[in-house]
DNA sequence: CGATTGTTTGATCTCTCTCAATGGGCGTGG
DNA sequence: CCACGCCCATTGAGAGAGATCAAACAATCG
């Protein structure tokens, strides 16, 4: 996670891309140039089954910086863009080097690779045992704490569509649960992309997995 | 991934522990030594819900280094054993000290880190998108390809219960999933601890994810 | 060798997917 | 700036994959 000045300066010895929404860097392009950094809008790493079924495995905003390069194994994931978005592509032997020399730039990387690790891992088990209701609340929690500003209102970062990709729902699942959501009062939603939290205690409930068949006529 | 030898180079300076299987290291104890080495055996990271339901968002295996450092964030999940396992709580002041020094150990390090993020990434696309016979496919490979050893027999390094936690899935559904596998002749099961593969091609196939109604009396 | 834990099997239920059709919003081009 | 068209969100009805529950069986450990 680099400050838009240091984000700013290593774009010199980049490239500085416009992405239009769903443009997708295949896997095989990116192994000659697998460091990028999100300078505006939202990024995806996606994955398409052979069936065409389509996984958002993480997404990563302004600021973050994704390193795709993987010891031993070939890449085999894609970049796509959620959103309209402005990437770097950053050169890694010129970011080796910056590193190289910038003890506190080595430190900022590597836990910026530990952050990713972690929130793969929280994602991990978002998916494995949590039922779509929770698996929303847990993503609206998930949107908060990562756009850049704190504030009432959270903007999603993508598309419905693109949240099913990522949940392992469908796109009507995601719609069917913001608006159970709703009628339950934890989130209103004024617009498709904007969502604002009402009651955060009962949604934090929600998305850590406590049952509440007491809610439920029961 | 360190050589054994530095493995047991390191182990001098910390504290190498026996555990029997199930042995739970709670999150906050983690916090103050929250880097592992697996010397031997199965380590899970594991997740419990409000309401019991576990997730076992990822496993290591002996050589591997676990680094739970979280910046930011505070660290919410547990370190159980799989099996009979024997671990070796490193300090992260003497590991940083050692990578400081040692500019190969350091890539090693960051390696180490990156590898394990794409496996983390791996698994998200299993988890999102893919059904129970695939995912059970996709995890007789993930295991194959990370024991330490290339042979034919694949030694399951955990029981049914945390393959299902790991899969989201339950026991059940594990046990019904080799067996289909075992009838549609792409593996065996001498025991219920290892698998032979035998039919390498349909099985990767099957994990990747490929329709294939043909089979299915279409 | 007995008790506990894990695996297997079968029957039923439920949550989410699927399919299809309608409606709305956004971007594009005039 | 406005209108058109396309993509996306929504809604409903139906089907299916996996969960759940329960009970028998096997394996492991002390």
């Amino acid at each position: 996670m680099l400050r838009k000045e240091e984000l700013e300066h290593l774009s010199r010895f980049s490239s500085t891309i416009k992405l239009a929404r769903k443009t997708v860097l295949r896997a095989d392009s990116l192994s000659l140039s697998p460091v990028t950094a999100v300078i505006e809008g939202t990024i995806g790493i996606q994955h398409i089954l052979d069936d065409g079924r389509r996984s958002i495995a993480a997404f990563y905003l302004s600021g973050d910086i994704i390193d795709l390069r993987t010891p031993g194994t070939d890449q085999r994931h894609d970049l796509v863009a959620l959103t309209r978005a402005t990437i770097c592509r950053l050169s890694p032997a010129v970011l080796d080097d910056v590193l190289q020399l910038n003890e506190s730039a080595r430190a900022v990387s590597v836990d910026n690779l530990r952050r990713q690790k972690c929130l793969a891992l929280d994602h991990s088990v978002d998916l494995t045992k949590k039922r779509a209701l929770e698996k929303v609340a847990s993503f609206v929690f998930e949107c908060r704490d990562r756009q850049p500003t704190v504030a009432a209102e959270i903007k999603l970062p993508m598309q419905h569509c693109d949240i099913a990709d990522y949940l392992g729902l469908r796109p009507e699942t995601v719609s069917r649960c913001l608006h159970e959501l709703q009628d339950s009062k934890m989130i209103e939603q004024p617009t498709v992309s904007c969502i604002t939290i009402k009651d955060a205690g009962a949604l934090r409930t929600l998305a850590d997995g406590t049952k509440h068949d007491g809610e439920r006529a029961r």
